[in-house]
Order: structure tokens, then sequence, then C-alpha cells
DNA sequence: CTTGGGAATTTTTTT
DNA sequence: AATTCCCAAG
């Protein structure tokens, strides 16, 4: 190991608050040793380069990984030397303000975010080794699914259509087949059999795509991954510019990360093989996505040399939840089970509750939501889980109707409704022009103009070196008759006015408003019903845009950062007495509540229905309970509709099997019945 | 060629 | 139940 970073300055980091570096030292400790119980001193305080911290739900996991960057820049670390790899932006920013607070070093000195993030930030300086032009613009799944349509349609491919898979279905195939290591063929036939037969033409459509993406400055979430990747495996001065910086690296979640993010870890840490890392296996989540939990349980494999520590104390729930809990993982090797301990005291029992459907259920959560105010357990300590957005829709109902204020975490993104990404389109053609995804909604949006205009005017300005200019000067709108004309040529002249605009140091938001005043405002009045709403939306994103000074900034801003929702958007803040949450189990993840309500436990929501006949993904699945169950702090409930009402038919449900496998010991049942007013009652 | 409407298909979780 | 696809009128 490179003793001259050993013998850094410790005053560097720590001038600000204390002088000498052995002072520094002992009032780090003084604060680690107040903070943290031994196992997780242990981890933080450990001096062997590559550790793998195994924690169990609620056993401070973020608590140890915080605290390790704080007690790593007490040594004397730059800040600068440090990559803290997150599974959110969000969850980054939450840790690396905690340690601002303990050490004074503000948070924008630490890399930190998720893989795409830092991916994204090394790919603007060396995209051009890779065949891309630095400003590439990031495409997310819509825009990703758009291209690989035309690409597909463009494809020699000659069986009938219908038989061949949808472009949705090919990128998730593309995707899958990267994040996980397995090559097209082998995954075809594991998990797309019925495609097995058309690998050549699947495997030329998705080259199709990749040089698409390539030709047009296009880069997708998946490309954010592997493109870095691939400047740290193939470009062998940059690997040693990027991985020299990083001494010290660090991983949150690692449970669910998949084979391209562990072989970046690995090559960042090539040299110096320090390497700290966080996870747990019962909480891994994401194999949709290609998370492998093997990453974790093999680490050992992966980095001989790593110390393993396990965090085995429960601080966040009663030992009620956390036998619940443990009953669910009963059936994991047992080499991998943790046993945690809980320190809470006991409170009852967790409780499984039969509702007649489910907006007797919502009624019961809102019902069960005001009773436990009335205990003292303000809003913003109580979450209400399900397995998929649409599940929410009762219980926000019933929610309002009983005036109680709520957050939805997760459902549509607010850029990712059609008349913000309208908008945005704008300023991605001006941003990239031959981003053709972008360039074609615009055109989209013209009157009289259809597919077969934009292909032609495509034909004449994308190999132009500057197909924007070419558009606006050359007239293409030419290239249309009557009124698919005019409409082209007053987009032509918006766009003229744009470029103006921004030659004169003209931001996102200016651009934004002079795109809806001069053109899109016509064409939201004439398309939807609500336009008065719409165009509030568009107002709200120029606000927001305006914390943006370049276009790309609040472009990339959009497109990775897409935490934040229609009702957060909207949200007005400062509610006095703050809101439920209502959040997806995914969405769930790393937070806790005082009161949890886990919605919909039936067989085939969870798990899911698509899950049933793969014993791998039940496994998933039941991953996913566990995840809910442990969000708890003190109540639990577990409730499931007997009914489901659809327009036509009736459909009895099954309680979840993940219910019926737990000993009736572990939890108290009711039955709730609304016959007068309110109220559940036992069985 | 565009556009709108009716038919067919698909259905989870997210950066 | 909602999105995407296809076809036929204008």
């Amino acid at each position: 190991m490179p003793k001259e970073f050993e013998k850094r300055p410790k005053s560097l980091v720590m001038k600000a608050k204390r002088p000498t570096g052995d002072a520094v030292k002992s009032a780090q400790l003084n604060i680690l040793e107040g903070a943290l119980n031994e196992q997780q001193l242990a981890a933080v305080t450990t001096d062997e380069p590559c550790a793998l911290v195994l924690a169990g739900a609620g056993s401070g996991k973020t608590r140890v990984i915080t605290y390790r960057v704080a007690y790593l820049l007490a040594q004397g670390v730059r800040p600068g030397n440090i990559l803290l790899a997150t599974f959110t932006n969000k969850a980054a920013r939450m840790m690396l303000h905690r340690v601002e607070d303990l050490t004074n070093v503000p948070q924008k000195r630490i890399v930190g975010g998720t893989f795409h993030h830092i991916g994204h930030i090394f790919l603007r300086k060396y995209a051009d080794l890779l065949g891309y032009s630095r400003d590439f613009t990031i495409i997310d799944e819509q825009d990703a699914r758009q291209l690989m349509k035309v690409v597909r349609k463009e494809a020699p491919v000659n069986f009938t259509q219908k038989l061949f898979p949808s472009a949705r279905l090919l990128l998730k195939m593309h995707s899958l087949s990267i994040n996980t290591g397995q090559s097209l063929d082998e995954l075809l036939v594991y998990r797309f059999p019925q495609f097995a037969r058309f690998i050549d033409e699947i495997g030329r459509v998705i080259t199709a795509y990749i040089e698409r993406k390539l030709k047009r400055n296009l880069m997708d979430f998946d490309d954010l991954l592997t493109c870095f990747l691939r400047v740290l495996t193939e470009h062998a001065d940059a690997a040693q510019a990027i991985s020299g910086r990083f001494q010290h690296v660090l991983v949150d979640e690692y449970q669910d990360t998949n084979l391209v993010q562990a072989q970046t870890i690995k090559a960042l840490s090539a040299e110096h093989g320090r390497v700290f890392v966080v996870g747990d296996d019962a909480q891994s989540i994401y194999s949709f996505r290609g998370a492998n939990f093997e990453n974790i349980r093999n680490f050992t494999d992966d980095y001989p040399n790593a110390k393993l520590f396990k965090l085995e104390t429960n601080y966040r729930s009663t030992p009620q939840i956390l036998e619940l809990a443990n009953e669910i993982m009963r059936g994991v090797p047992e080499e991998f089970r943790k046993l945690l301990r809980a320190v809470r005291s006991p409170a009852e029992r967790p409780s499984v509750l039969v509702c007649h459907d489910a907006e007797e259920q919502a009624q019961f959560v809102a019902e069960q939501v005001l009773s436990l105010r009335e205990e003292g357990i303000p809003l913003p300590e109580i979450g209400v889980l399900y397995r998929n957005h649409r599940n929410s829709l009762e219980l926000e109902l019933a929610l309002s109707r009983a005036g109680i204020p709520y957050e939805i975490r997760g459902g549509l993104r607010f850029i990712e409704q059609a008349h913000v990404k309208d908008v945005v389109a704008f300023l991605s053609v001006l941003a990239n022009p031959r981003d053709e995804v972008a360039f074609s909604r615009v055109l989209d949006m013209c009157e009289q103009v259809g597919s077969k205009t934009i292909a032609r005017i495509f034909e004449k300005v994308m190999p132009a070196s500057e197909p924007l200019k070419e558009f606006i000067k050359d007239g293409a709108p030419a290239l249309a008759r009557g009124a698919g004309r005019k409409s082209l040529e007053a987009l032509a002249e918006l766009f003229r006015k744009l470029d103006a605009m921004r030659k004169e140091g003209a931001g996102p938001s200016d651009l934004i408003r002079q795109v809806v005043e001069d053109f899109y405002d016509a064409h939201l009045l004439r398309t939807y019903e609500n336009y008065a709403e719409r165009r509030e939306d568009l107002e709200q994103l120029a606000i927001y845009s305006q914390k943006y000074r370049s276009l790309r900034s609040f472009l990339t801003e959009v497109a990775l950062n897409q935490g934040f929702t229609v009702a957060e958007a909207f949200a007005e803040d400062a509610a006095e007495e703050g809101r439920v949450s209502l959040s997806t189990i995914h969405q769930a993840k790393g937070l806790e509540w005082s009161a949890v309500f886990v919605t919909q436990m039936v067989d085939g929501n969870l798990p899911h229905r698509m899950c049933l006949n793969d014993p791998s993904q039940l496994e998933e699945e039941r991953r996913l309970f566990y995840v809910a169950v442990t969000r708890a702090q003190r109540h639990l409930y577990l409730s499931y509709p007997q009914n489901t009402d659809t327009r036509d038919y009736l459909a009895f449900n099954r309680p979840s099997r993940f219910l019926q496998e737990l000993p009736h010991t572990a939890y108290a049942h009711f039955v709730v019945e609304f016959s007068e007013d309110d109220g559940g009652s036992g069985d």
C-alpha cells in the first residue's frame, strides 16, 4: 500500500475544527464510542484494507458506513480520495450530510451517489475514448424503447412480426444480458426459450440498437455503467487517473449490485484493494434489474483478504416483529442466516387483518392511522406499503376522505408525464440535435406531420454536421406541404429564437418558458382536456429548472435524478403535522416507521403472480416481504382483502402463502368488519 | 399522409 | 385497465 498516502497530514481535513491530528483522532474516537456498539465500532475503525459488513435489517448499516467515512476523514484521508457508492442519490446526500455534521467536511467534496451517477461524472470526461462525444445525452427507459422500436422496424426481420419480441422485451433481454454477464444465447435459452429460435435476428437488432445510440450520441442507463467499466478496463491511463484518485471505495447495499457494478468496484480498487462494503443478502430485491446477491455471499472469493464483520443487534423493531421477520427467513441456508438480537422492549404482536375488499382495507388503514395518531404517533412515523403502485388507489381515496395528509413515494414521476417530457424534448434537441428520439417527439407535435415526413426530414438533416442548423436554415420544412409546412416553419422559427437566446446565455427556465409561450401552449390546448393543470406543471418545471445554469446540467439532473414524483413536486411543504407515507416496498428500502401497514397480502400480488413458477423469483418475493416487515419499529399490520371487485366479476383471494406459512403464534388474527360506523373487531 | 378509433396485447419492482 | 398496434377514412 502506498506509504505516502498514509502519511498525509491529518490537519488538512479537520483544519476548520481542530488543529492537531492526534487531538482530532481521540476526539473522533470519543464520538464514535458513544454512538456505536462494539460490533459497529470494530467495523468502522478497522485497519484492514478490505472489509465486508454483513448487516441485518435495522442493525445500523447506514450508521456504520456514514461513520466509516467520518472516521477515514479524521484519520487524515482527503475527502477527494473517497468514493461512496449508494443505491439512490438521495441516500448518498443523506449520508454525506451526516458526515458533514460530524466532521465539518462539506458534502460536496466527497464523490458519492449511485453507480449511474458516478459513471456519468467520469464519462463526461472520458466518453470520447469510446467513440462517444462528451456531450452525450442520457435517454430514459421510454426513450430507449422508442429508439429500439425504430431500429426493430428497420431491421431486416422477415418473420411475422407478431412472434418477434417487442421493443420492450428486446431491451429487457439486452439489459439482463449485460448486467448478469450472460451471453444473449444463454439468456434466451434459459429465460426466454420461446424466442430462442430468433437468436440471430435478436442479436442483429440489438447490435443495430447499440450502433444507433453511438451514432446519435445517446446513452441509456446501462451505458452509464458499462461504458464506465470499459473506460476502467480498456483505457489504462484513464483508469489509472480515476482509480488512483479513489484510495477508499465504500459501497452501500452491496446485495443489490449486479455483475457490472461488482466489476466496476473491482477495477476501481484493483491497485490498492481498499474496499468497504455493506449489505444484507436477505434484503436483495432487485434481481429483475440484474442484481445478484451472490456478489455479497461470495464476496470473500472475490476479495480473499476481506475481513468479515457482522452486525446482529437490531435497534429498530420490537422482539415480536423480529420474531415474525425471522420466521419469514426460516428457510435460508444456515450459513447465511443471521441471528438478530432485539434490544427494544416487548410490545404487541403484529396483526393480520382480513378485510372484505380493498376499499374496506383502505378504510381500516385510515381509521387505524387516526387512532395511532391519538396514541401520539405522528403521521410521518407511519408507513403504508404495497407491492405495486396500483395498490395505492383505494388507500389514497380513503386517506383523503378521512382528511389524513399523505405523500406517495414513487408512482408516476413528474418528468415522465407526457407534457413535461414534450417540453424537455425541445431542450434535448437544442443540447444534442442528433438525439433523434427527442427530435421526432418534437416534430410529432407539429400538425399534419407524421412518421413519413419525419423520416424525410431526418434523411436530410441527420447526416449534416449540425442537424439543427440544417433544419432551421436549409428549409427542411419545405419537405412538407400545406398545413404541415406551416407548422414546421413555426417550429424552425422557434428553434432559431431558442438558439439565439442560448447564445446570449439564457438558462433552462428561460428556454422552457419560451417554448411554452411560442409553441407548446397551443399544442397543449388542442391536445389535452386538462389544459390548466398541465400548464401549471410546466410553470413548476420552469421554476424548478431555475436552479440550473446550463442546459446539460439540467437535462442530466432530469434524466438521472428521477426521484421526485408528481405528488412530491406539489407537496405543499411544512404541513404542520407532516404526512403518512405511501410507498411500494421497493422504494421503502432503507426506511423505517414506527407503524407499518403491509397491504394487499394476497397470493398473486405478494408474491406476485408472475413469480409463482420460478423458485428463485419466489424467494425474492419472500425477501421483499421480509424487507417490508423489517421497516416497522413498533406496530405492524399485515392486511389482505378477501374479495377483488373487477368491473364484471368478483374474485376470491387467497391470503399470501407467506402469511399461511407463518406460525399462528407469531401474530394476532382479526377480521375487519364495518357494520355501523367504525372499527375492526376481534375474531 | 395524417389521424383517430377500434382491436389486440400485456400486466411488478427502478437507476 | 392501459398501453400499443393496425387500419381505414379524410
